[in-house]
DNA sequence: CGGCAAACCTGCGAGC
DNA sequence: TGCTCGCAGGTTTGCC
């Protein structure tokens, strides 16, 4: 599920209702996420004082202003963190792995059907390998269509399989990949190293724009993804081609009867949606 | 090292 | 109605 646009909009949630807040107990249910849950976390969580929230790719962490450890979470493809009144709060249910109440009673849940979400105590969580390995943060202004040309000049794997490497650039996963390639009118297959410098200007403005534009509406759902009241995104409804296989271009000049509309194809085992019109340039 | 497939999990919708 | 199959926002591992 989630991608850099939902992990922001959780986490600006998040720091409304925790910055400054201290929690009092933290308990976990079950055998843990994608790995098994540290014995010590819950201990290590008990008066944990949150100083910070921040996010980094899909990752965020959580910083503590009495000494604790860093708590790293990650939402995988199915996680939720919900954000209760305890008065409102029903009790854990199912798939919930990890709830945490704090001293002004909110209840703050992980709810993660396929567990692929990360919950960690590190002292160093820059040290993580997936988060020391993440490339630029695209929203930066550091981020840049020279600087994506440089990251994408050693890899001959199609564009959109690049732009999911989250080497290359942190955040972007398959919706956002197959929108941005869209907006830029690039090919999906077309070589990463192949991008002339205006291409990759013009796609790393598109992935501004698009992860811009998808925060502003609270980020996509299109299953299992909801913000922390529990309440869906709605970027989903301004899609240009992710899930419309069949339909029209939506810039209504392409001619549907030549290319079928919006194409779907399998790359690196994942679905890609693209106007073959539109995005040619292989 | 690069590239790719499979594995990790559960749920859901499509098709029979 | 009920079964099986394929597919789903991600990351990691292991094999050529």
């Amino acid at each position: 599920m989630p991608e850099l646009p939902e992990v922001e909009t959780v986490k600006r949630e998040l720091a409304g209702f925790l910055i400054g807040k201290t929690i009092l107990k933290a308990q976990t249910f079950g055998p843990g996420l994608r790995k098994p849950f540290q014995p010590e976390l819950t201990e290590n969580l008990k008066n944990y004082k949150i100083k910070d929230i921040s996010r980094r790719g899909k990752y965020l962490v959580f910083s503590s202003s009495n000494n604790r450890p860093y708590l790293l979470a990650h939402l995988g493809m199915s996680g939720k963190m919900l954000v209760f009144d305890r008065s409102s709060w029903k009790g854990r249910q199912k798939h919930d792995h990890f709830i945490m109440k704090t001293e002004d009673s909110h209840v703050v849940t992980l709810n993660d059907p396929r567990r692929f979400g990360l919950i960690l105590l590190m002292n160093d969580p820059y040290s993580y390998p997936g988060i020391a390995s993440l490339g630029p943060e695209p929203l930066e202004e550091s981020f840049t269509g020279k600087v994506l040309l440089s990251n994408l000049s050693k890899t001959s794997q199609p564009i959109k399989i690049a732009i999911m490497d989250q080497r290359i650039v942190a955040g972007i996963g398959n919706i956002y990949a197959c929108e941005a390639l869209y907006m830029s009118g690039i090919s999906p297959e077309k070589p990463a190293k192949t991008l002339t410098p205006s291409e990759t200007d013009k796609l790393a403005t598109s992935i501004k724009e698009i992860l811009t534009k998808a925060i502003e509406a609270g980020g996509s759902t299109l299953r299992d993804y909801a913000r922390t009241s529990g309440e869906t995104g709605y970027f989903q409804f301004n899609f240009s081609v992710y899930g419309k296989e069949g339909e029209k271009c939506p810039c209504c000049t392409c001619n549907t009867s030549k290319t079928g509309g919006i194409n779907k194809i399998r790359q690196a085992g994942r679905s890609t949606f693209f106007c073959p019109e539109k995005q040619r340039n292989n």
